[in-house]
DNA sequence: ACTCGCCTGTCG
DNA sequence: CGACAGGCGAGT
């Protein structure tokens, strides 16, 4: 579910530097988070304070008080709330960090796919390694951006651009909605890209990412993305491509396709994007 | 460089 | 009932 803007609002809107846990409480605890029980989390985490958070593709972090970092990635369907007093669990809610001033920090997460972890720094930086450059750096160095698309040639765009390694934190949504601004065929082998292209697929990256960073990020109908209290986002009215099959082209009133990709769907205007 | 599995929920 | 869902990682 979240993609880049989907965790930055996220992060944006938890504002928790400086509170303290108070406690965790593990619900319905996931495999996904370690340490493996709720006892050595709550035992991981209690007392020590939140001292900075940060974004890192799609995983959110939290800088704790010796030396730890509290990470998040919420996957398919998490969602991470701050919610006042202390709330109670819902059926899908797998853990809740009582903050100390009267919030808590929720996680909810129907799929239960969404991983937490506590690392040291040298695991953080592990991490940090694994993952390609944010977009909003690669994307504004021309040079640096040819260079890398170049070193993949062979690959299809919209597989590159979901890659974490080739570059963090774009997804399903926001890899059709680039591609579309930059009239960019999915499939289209990235070393085939003209100097003109590669920019344009820059510029759109970017300009996609901000547009629904400043939207709050995209809410679908089934509601499942919510940031904050529990708002929802407003980029899905912004969408131009993605769900769209079968809809008319918003530029050239062409029926815009779905394709099967990756065991998900690429959509895409036939007309506008050709594979060439 | 690919597909599949992980899990639950919703929709047709 | 099957198809599909904002992701990733373990397998080929």
């Amino acid at each position: 579910m979240p993609e880049l803007p989907e965790v930055e609002t996220t992060l944006r809107a938890l504002r928790v530097i400086g509170r303290t846990i108070m406690a965790a409480r593990g619900i319905d605890y996931l495999p996904t988070i370690a340490p493996a029980s709720p006892e050595a989390l709550d035992q991981a985490l209690r007392g020590r304070q939140i001292i900075g958070a940060f974004r890192r593709g799609k995983y959110l972090l939290f800088a704790l008080t010796d030396d730890a970092i509290l990470s998040v990635h919420l996957r398919m369907s998490g969602r991470l709330l701050r919610l006042p007093g202390l709330p109670e669990a819902d059926r899908h809610t797998r853990l809740i960090l009582d903050l100390d001033d009267a919030t808590a920090l929720v996680l909810r997460d129907p799929r239960k796919f969404a991983r937490v972890r506590i690392l040291s720094q040298a695991e953080f930086r592990a991490l940090d390694a694994t993952l390609g450059p944010e977009p909003f750096d690669i994307c504004r160095d021309a040079e640096a951006w040819k260079a890398r698309l170049s070193a993949h040639g062979r690959r299809g765009l919209k597989a590159l651009l979901m890659d974490q390694r080739f570059v963090a934190g774009i997804g399903n949504i926001y890899a059709d909605e680039a591609l579309f601004r930059a009239r960019l065929h999915p499939l289209r082998r990235a070393g085939t890209l003209s100097k003109a292209e590669m920019h344009c697929l820059a510029a759109s990256i970017l300009e996609v990412l901000e547009e629904a960073i400043a939207a709050e990020g995209t809410t679908l109908e089934d509601g499942a993305y919510r940031f904050g209290e529990g708002r929802a986002g407003n980029f899905a009215l912004r969408l131009r491509v993605y769900g769209r099959a079968g809809k008319p082209c918003i530029r050239c009133g062409t029926p815009v396709v779905r394709i099967p990709f990756g065991g998900r769907s690429a959509y895409y205007c036939p007309s506008c994007q050709q594979r060439t």
